[in-house]
DNA sequence: GTATATTTGCAACACAGTCGCAAATATTAT
DNA sequence: ATAATATTTGCGACTGTGTTGCAAATATAC
């Protein structure tokens, strides 16, 4: 399994909530907030477990969080490692990078340094267009 | 006074809690929290009413609301129409409009189409560099 | 297998934001 | 200016998201 080498490679140890939670990330192109994850889980986790799994795989670069105007923090595997841009749809609610669109590049005025950007921008997506 | 032409133009009545709010959001070129707000005001104002305040300002175009990666919602007076880059500084912890970059422009891939958008760039001020 | 380190579930908590309702205040009409 | 009406306010209760302490459960190391 994919899940397992990948805990492995980042030295998380192996449990139960870790591998669902992990390959139910992995098989979503869309980002998951903790009560989606809840909900698709087969097995019982508590609230808890899951948002202290998500962290983890934060901070251990599996996976990354993104901000919602409206609504919960999701959560989504980190494909690409520079920031990019996310795509909110009205019609479907769904939530996703857009890994094309890179946004190193944006100009600051003068004196400012970037280290990090969030970019959700919000529309209709192909499917619901 | 400014705000009460502001109230006025907006068809807003014109109550002591509004004008001290948006005389304060005036005076400020950084966006503030209900907290912050609630802290600086000189007249006693209930959370609820300052919540309710800005979103009727925000509703009338008035103000706009900044998303916070970390922390609340923050509002500023709405200057440029345009959808901008918003900027957050790690040091001083000021979230501020950088109204010269706008970001009608970013292409989306094919078949998403753009409604609105929130950009939050993190980084080190002009001040605090 | 046993010992140790880590993770889990549960409960409690903090905080942001909203809402119903009665009292207070602003607007309008007289 | 006074009275009638419409709007806003404060209070309290409530929802939802996310975190944390702690004891029990489970994973890893020996
Ligand atoms: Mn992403
Ligand atoms: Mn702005
Ligand atoms: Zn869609
Ligand atoms: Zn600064």
């Amino acid at each position: 399994m994919k899940a397992i080498s990948i805990l492995e490679h980042h030295q998380l140890s192996r449990t139960e909530s870790r591998m669902e939670i992990l390959e139910l990330l992995l098989n979503k192109n869309v980002a998951l907030s903790e009560k989606e994850i809840k909900d698709e889980l087969s097995i019982k986790c508590d609230r808890a477990t899951i948002y202290r799994t998500l962290n983890t795989f934060v901070k251990s670069g599996i996976a990354h969080s993104i901000i919602n105007n409206d609504g919960p923090l999701k959560y989504v595997i980190k494909k690409a490692p520079e920031d990019h841009v996310h795509f909110k749809c009205q019609v479907c609610g769904h939530i996703m990078c857009l890994p094309q669109i890179i946004i190193d590049k944006i100009e600051l005025p003068d004196g400012f340094t970037r280290t990090e950007s969030n970019f959700l921008v919000i529309g209709t997506c192909k499917n619901c267009n």
